[in-house]
RNA sequence: GGUCCCGUAGCUCAGCAGGAUAGAGCGGCAGUUUCCUAAACUGUAGGUCGCAGGUUCAAUUCCUGCCGGGAUCACCA
């Protein structure tokens, strides 16, 4: 149950009695009335705006409006108090009952509890990660691909159907310079003393492909033609690549539903040219040549002529290229058939996942798909931010392509799956990031991976000691999902079921602004509110959990029991484990 | 030069489809351990929300311009 959607029903529904009494306008227009948390706890547990925004529909003073609307609340039985504030906001207070019910919904409801229908089912592709295959997955892409992964379990949890996807660029003159390096590697492997081609890829990691192709085939690809070996090197390569990127993602627990292979939009019908055929035939398409850049003047600027998609009409810079002078395709012609390829897959919504360096990439693509559906489909495109790699606040050196960077597989097995996991989206994620190995692996409150899965730790072993006087209070008994609630009567207990009661509105708003990384910080405050609670037991010791009366300690359990599910689904949806115990 | 992103407390950052006195952690200061894990907790100090306009009953939030920082720019992928 939302609780914030559940009151904003009962305010529409009072606002719809006063227009049918003609208290209020009977044609009035209740759009934009909301219900939200007051900025000030202490002025009530929820707050509408309802007398502001009919003020001037309604040509009425909104504290009058305001009025009315208590007048008919008055007599709701779960609210406990209703005051008109400030220039007209509504506070109401409700009832300790309807907290206590809300977390008998909670124990309920299980892990259903904070879903949300948001979504009705539509289908959503995401693509993220797409690294290119042409060695081990680096710490940069990890953010993406943990932004993207993170994206989709949150909107899956919202209520989408969600398809998670990686596009493979296995076509191009990268994959071709790759196809030679492990050429090279592979006369290496076979005992030839032979010379590293020009810019090839030096790393260590492809000598294991050589070798393997050494093994499976002895000397006879270099008895064949030269292009002949290189396409069996080329698949070779391609396919070891991409498990070894599987293998990375399965670290961080990532999997995908779909690889699209960008070779394939060529292999039999030539999806390229079908593409360039459907933008032609729309008038999107012609042959001419593009203004040199501006700025810094470029020496090597040839004019040329080329294939043109007219981008500019939907609101990109230039038009863009999409076949080189040679006539073969550009990336973006393969990259826009296989976006219409996603189209005729028939996805209601379609989200990329980038990095920045491909921010000015957007517009071109977005024009592109507007085109290929005459403006019905949209392309949302998510960028990560770069991250910077720090231990103890030092910068730790990475190069691309020089061999030896930073991979994904150095940073998980330096940290761990879920400190990676639940840091990459503790930022949103357009601002650039700190990734420090000293702090995430600090086990304290400045480490809110740590902090987080230490709460659900503490009620896991509050569960255990309690089990100790109490056998009969586990977890799944009657008397723990079902207890006396009245019980509850702290302010402490109160104010951490008002927070698990922000969960499924929290779900909601980080879902529709797609951003994950409001749950991470929303956890990292039941987090806090649950250990305040804990601690101030200190102190006064009938707070603790655990009382001699097996009733409260009950009722109390029965609390700890809904904060655990709250942050087990949300540890669910950032893909973080929530450990029963801390090492 | 164009485009995009960022600019909130000393530092790192939140700020919930605009809302009432702008929050958290770290660092500073002052406290708290016969107690379910002190790997913590409580209190306190600290802000012209980069600047200037505009829209609005209401702007940190939306729009425009400027300033500062970053990313990016053609047949690369």
């Amino acid at each position: 149950m939302n609780v914030f959607a559940h009151v904003e029903g009962r305010i529409i529904a009072a606002l719809e009695q006063l227009k049918s009494k003609a208290k209020l306008p009977t044609d009035l227009d209740l759009t934009g009335v909301k219900v939200d948390a007051p900025a000030d706890r202490s002025h009530g547990d929820l707050a509408t705006n309802a007398a502001l925004v009919l003020t001037k529909r309604a040509g009425m003073k909104p504290r009058d409006i305001a009025e009315l609307l208590k007048a008919q609340l008055a007599s709701d039985p779960e609210i406990a108090k209703i005051d008109v504030a400030g220039p007209g906001f509504l506070n109401l207070t409700f009832t300790p009952g309807f907290w206590h019910d809300l977390v008998r919904t909670i124990i309920a409801d299980g892990a259903a509890y904070g879903r949300s229908d948001l979504g009705q089912g539509l289908n959503i592709n995401v693509e993220y990660v797409s690294a290119n295959p042409t060695g081990p997955m680096h710490v940069g892409h990890c953010r993406g691909a943990v932004f993207g992964d993170t994206l989709a379990n949150l909107l899956a949890f919202a209520g989408y159907k969600v398809t998670r996807e990686y596009y493979i660029n296995d076509a191009g003159g990268q994959v071709d310079k790759l196809a030679s390096s492990v050429l090279w590697r592979y006369r290496q492997a076979l005992g030839q003393d032979a010379a590293m081609p020009d810019g090839a890829y030096p790393g260590d990691y492809l000598m294991p492909v050589g070798a393997a192709l050494a093994k499976a085939h002895g000397d006879a690809l270099l008895e064949l033609d030269n292009a002949k070996a290189l396409a069996i090197i080329k698949d070779a390569t391609m396919a070891a690549m991409m498990t070894e990127i599987r293998l990375d993602l399965a670290l961080l627990g990532i999997k995908h539903d779909v690889f699209f292979s960008e070779r394939s939009l060529t292999a039999g019908h030539d999806q390229i040219a079908q593409t360039i055929a459907a933008l032609r035939a729309k008038g999107f398409i012609y042959e001419g040549s593009l203004p040199p850049p501006k700025g810094e003047p470029n020496d090597d600027w040839e004019d040329r002529t080329q294939t043109l998609f007219k981008a500019t009409a939907f609101g990109d810079d230039i038009d863009r290229a999409l076949q080189k002078a040679d006539g073969s395709y550009t990336y973006l012609a393969g990259d826009i058939a296989y976006h219409r390829n996603k189209l005729a897959r028939h996805f209601d919504q379609l989200i990329d996942v980038w990095g920045s360096d491909h921010k000015g990439y957007i517009k071109r693509m977005q024009a592109a798909v507007q085109a290929l559906s005459d403006g019905k489909q949209t392309l949302d495109v998510k960028v990560s931010e770069i991250v910077n790699l720090l231990d103890k606040g030092v910068p730790v050196k990475m190069g691309k392509r020089t061999g030896n960077f930073v991979t994904l597989r150095d940073v998980v097995e330096a940290v761990g799956p879920d400190a990676v996991r639940f840091m990459m989206v503790y930022r949103a994620p357009e601002t650039v990031l700190d990734f420090d190995y000293a702090k995430v692996t600090e086990q304290s409150k400045d480490n809110p991976v740590f902090y987080v899965q230490m709460a659900h730790a503490r009620i896991a072993s509050v569960f255990r000691n309690a089990a100790e006087t109490f056998p009969a209070l586990t977890p799944s008994s009657a008397a723990v999902r079902d207890p006396n609630l009245t019980l509850l009567n702290d302010q402490g207990e109160i104010a951490l079921i008002k927070k698990l009661a922000d969960f499924p509105r929290l779900i909601d708003a980080a879902a529709r602004a797609k951003e994950p990384h409001r749950l991470a910080f929303y956890l990292y405050d039941v987090a806090t509110a649950l250990h305040g609670q804990y601690a101030r037991g200190n102190d006064s010791p009938y707070l603790r959990f655990i009382q001699a009366d097996e009733m409260v300690t009950a009722a109390r359990l029965g609390l700890l029991l809904a904060v655990k599910q709250v942050i087990t689904s949300g540890l669910g949806v950032l893909g973080v484990q929530a450990p029963e115990a801390m090492r």
